[in-house]
DNA sequence: GACTCCCGTGGAAACGTTTCCATGATGTTT
DNA sequence: AAACATCATGGAAACGTTTCCACGGGAGTC
């Protein structure tokens, strides 16, 4: 076994005793080749273990082909969701998937933006941080871009695939509120975060209702676990009044059931807890945790048909909205007359 | 703008009023290029938005770069943090990364690998499946392949990076046994899997111990959820003098604590519950539970190191073992006399 | 002051494809 | 039977780089 070099075309040609055109015809699809030359070639590729390089196709035909994801964090399980949706997505395509997490750096997303370019994938899905500046870059670098999960508002002419977080949120507002709650404490993302519409669909919702938001109950967050669960306890603590909690995210659900548990709080006697994002232990948890379900794996999807599938349709129209589930477990109940 | 095409080293060149090796020398940091030829060349290149492609690279130095991440799942907890590691890694070398899932088939591992072969990416990462014989010829196929997190025995000459399972379990036994149980629940993976190194751990320690191993408690899951769930069903109800139940993956967990719950059965007052993976509902679950901790994300950093860093170390010695840590919670305790 | 040496530079040949065009050999129409 | 459309095929140019080689000139050495 000496093929130390991969085989090329031209190594093909040569052993099947036809010209390099007819080779690239028979991988390609392209033109016509009669049946008994495509099997000449086809058995000379097996013998010499041929593989056409992306790499010289890609530059003949400019445009490297693959497609670009870009998420906060690959462990994050919406972020792996939507990835795993994209993957599914690429794979019915053909495409092959570059994926980099940006850690919510901006900076650090312009630098992969930049890589991707160099790389000349067809598209980019980008769940995106906090600068706008830098996309609107992007947007220009790259054939096409879509925002995935979550937007920057700010940045025009980027088509972008929701979950109707919004709606969610809504609906998780109506339900404490049915449940007769009327002190709901809101566990929500930074001032500096991308987009806060959970915080202001359940300002809203409760505006709608007739329920007076107190501004003391809304607190937010910086992203990360120990912010998280420093918030839950400054609310908790401060608020001892408090009948249940809106946690915004997995992370923040996480630190209010924490929080209660440690503050011997019962749930849901003492306190209902609700959260944005079914993650897998909601379930387990005791008692189960009311969730909502974002549909990760379909906005991942949508996106990559949308980035691959639809460039004449991509920016007409607003955002892409996927409809959330409200998944009612045992972690919430009527509001107890008073605690402590 | 009328700027269609991406500008190329020739555009760069003629705007500069240099010759294109110039260029190339510029970018790539080689040769000698006086200050002020670079600075020309540098504001030409801004001007025109030019950023070299990688395919142009590529092409020439024969390999894409670029290394290959191939997982079963990248939802799964610990998938998702050995791709972490890989992305960190990778982004300290430059280098970028294509992932992709192959849902535990052999036949799209193999897809993917031949993909991947034809980017001519630097290296491939994977956990594999069951099928040798792809494999083999993989490790042919590209330059380098390593294992992580998973192994194939079958397969020689394929460098692994592991976390140290067999010694996991092996400590979660002893700490069970130390308990003062003697009818312990082995919930593992099919018989099918490709390797079996915690049914293995599990039944050596248990005989260095001198206590006998039933083969009657020792169940094999196929993957997924609802098998985990039967398996567990199945071991609880069948055995109810049962009184630890050691499950070698988070999806086995899950059932066996969700079975218990089902089941009416205090943890740990009449059974006990320990796993393999210390995933982020471990901590939430009540009682928090007793877990392994794998070190998924360094598993993928060193492999990455290994495919790209070393490839003169490669393939020497054995696989390279990571430490896992044995997270002692509360749902662990001495042994109820009988259940029932 | 002639020699060597090195530095900055440009030309040109690869790298492995795709694709346009030309060519010869068939088969089809009048 | 002659002209013509059709088909299978090969040659060659391009795609955007890197890199070898050659060339000119300024500085250092004797």
């Amino acid at each position: 076994m000496t093929d130390r070099r991969p085989a090329t075309i031209k190594d093909v040609a040569a052993s099947a005793g036809v010209g390099i055109a007819t080779v690239s015809r028979v991988f390609s699809g392209t033109g016509s080749v009669s049946a008994a030359t495509r099997d000449r070639v086809l058995a000379a590729a097996r013998a010499l273990d041929y593989r056409p390089s992306a790499l010289g196709r890609g530059l003949k035909t400019r445009g490297g082909g693959g497609i670009g994801v870009i998420v906060p964090d690959v462990t994050d399980p919406f972020c792996g969701e939507l990835v795993a949706g994209v993957l599914a997505c690429a794979r019915t395509l053909g495409e092959h998937v570059i994926v980099d997490a940006a850690g919510g750096d901006p900076a650090r997303e312009a630098q992969i933006v930049e890589r991707l370019a160099g790389q000349r994938v067809a598209g980019i899905i980008a769940m995106p941080a906090g600068d706008e500046a830098d996309w609107r870059g992007a947007a220009r670098v790259c054939s096409s871009v879509v925002f995935a999960g979550r937007v920057l508002p700010e940045v025009p002419g980027v088509p972008s695939v929701l979950a109707d977080d919004a709606g969610g949120v809504r609906s998780l507002t109506e339900y404490l509120t049915g449940l007769g709650h009327r002190r709901i404490g809101f566990l929500g993302a930074a001032p500096g975060s991308p987009s806060r519409v959970r915080e202001r669909a359940f300002r809203d919702t409760l505006a709608e209702l007739g329920v007076p938001v107190e501004e003391d109950l809304v607190v937010a967050a910086r992203p990360g676990r120990d912010a998280a669960y420093a918030a839950a306890a400054g609310l908790l603590q401060r608020r001892a009044d408090v009948t249940a909690v809106l946690a915004a995210g997995h992370l923040l659900g996480e630190a209010a059931v924490l929080v209660a548990r440690g503050l011997d709080l019962r749930v849901p006697a003492d306190v209902s807890i609700a959260m944005v994002d079914d993650v897998a232990w909601a379930e387990l948890c005791d008692p189960p945790l009311t969730a909502i379900a974002r549909p990760g794996h379909d906005v991942g999807y949508r996106a990559c048909e949308l980035v691959l599938r639809e460039p004449a349709r991509r920016g007409r129209g607003g955002p892409v909205l996927l409809p959330t589930e409200l998944v009612v477990r045992g972690s919430c109940g009527p509001p107890r007359a008073q605690r402590r």
